[in-house]
DNA sequence: CGACAAGCCTGGTAGC
DNA sequence: TGCTACCAGGCTTGTC
């Protein structure tokens, strides 16, 4: 489930494993998602060099190589990340970066959606893409929020995921940052009050620290989320009612009739 | 076996 | 009418 909040713990755990440990070797196992160099070009660039930093920009992971510019990462929607120490790489791993350490890294993906690119710098790389400000940094605050809703003409489902808007969150983190808002996730922007909006920033902001603080880990959300019970006919943690399914911008979106009325 | 799945990108078009 | 902003469909491939 890469948004915000797993790419968040992805960084984390780069953070704490993966860090100045040369890399040996890489081996590239699809190269459909290396998005500007070929397998062999990629390699050549990767091999000698050692990661030494993090970022986190929406749904992207960046790892700093020094004097070699950045490695972004994307997870697409099946993508995760593995530090191990043997001999054989986990299965659906794509990309695999040997280090001098004993241990490897592996970006792991049965469904070849995720991207690997070699930018610049990350600022740059947000331009290129065409991203919003990520929305659990700390210049993210209720009057940028607003802004951004500001004379939209969308459901509010479809602005939170689009990452041109703002960065960060997708399919499975909207319907629970409206689920605790109580707003039907086919409402549209105009049709909601000031006091509306700013619910649902505020939603946005506590569903997402408690989704880091719990490792992006539905099992471990409080008892009032949503997220574990995305399945038609699960019950309303809030009412008992049944949850029921719908289809906003071609995405199933879970959520409860009678604590998210439509207008 | 068809429908579905958490991601992004693109082309066609609805609506200001 | 023209231009934007929006959304449906496609990509991939494993699972139910």
């Amino acid at each position: 489930m890469p948004e915000l909040p797993d790419v968040e713990v992805y960084r984390q755990y780069c953070q704490s494993t993966s860090l100045y440990q040369r890399i040996e070797d890489v081996e590239v196992f699809s190269e459909r998602i290396l998005e500007d160099l070929d397998g062999v070009d990629f390699r050549g660039s990767m091999m000698g060099s050692e990661f030494q930093g993090t970022e986190r920009h929406g749904k992207y992971l960046f790892l700093n190589r020094s004097q070699k510019g950045w490695m972004s990462m994307h997870f697409g929607m099946t993508g995760r990340l593995k530090y191990y120490q043997g001999t054989k790489e986990p299965a659906y791993t794509q990309v695999l970066f040997i280090f001098n350490s004993g241990y490897n890294l592996a970006l792991i993906m049965p469904r070849k959606l995720g991207a690997i690119s070699l930018p610049d710098s990350v600022s740059g790389f947000i331009k290129k893409k065409g991203l919003g400000p990520d929305v659990f940094k700390d210049d993210f605050n209720k009057q940028v929020f607003l802004s951004l809703l500001a004379g939209s003409r969308a459901m509010i489902k479809s602005q939170l995921m689009n990452q041109q808007v703002m960065a960060g969150i997708g399919n499975v983190y909207s319907d629970e940052i409206l689920f605790q808002a109580e707003i039907h996730p086919r409402t549209k922007i105009k049709h909601l009050s000031k006091q509306e909006r700013v619910k649902v920033y505020r939603s946005l902001n506590q569903v997402l620290e408690s989704a880091i603080q719990n490792q992006a880990d539905p099992e471990q959300f409080p008892s009032t989320y949503l997220t574990p019970r995305r399945e038609i006919d699960a019950l309303c943690p809030r009412c008992g009612g049944e949850i029921k399914r719908v289809k906003v911008s071609g995405r199933s979106s879970y959520y409860c009739p009678s604590c998210q009325p439509q207008k």
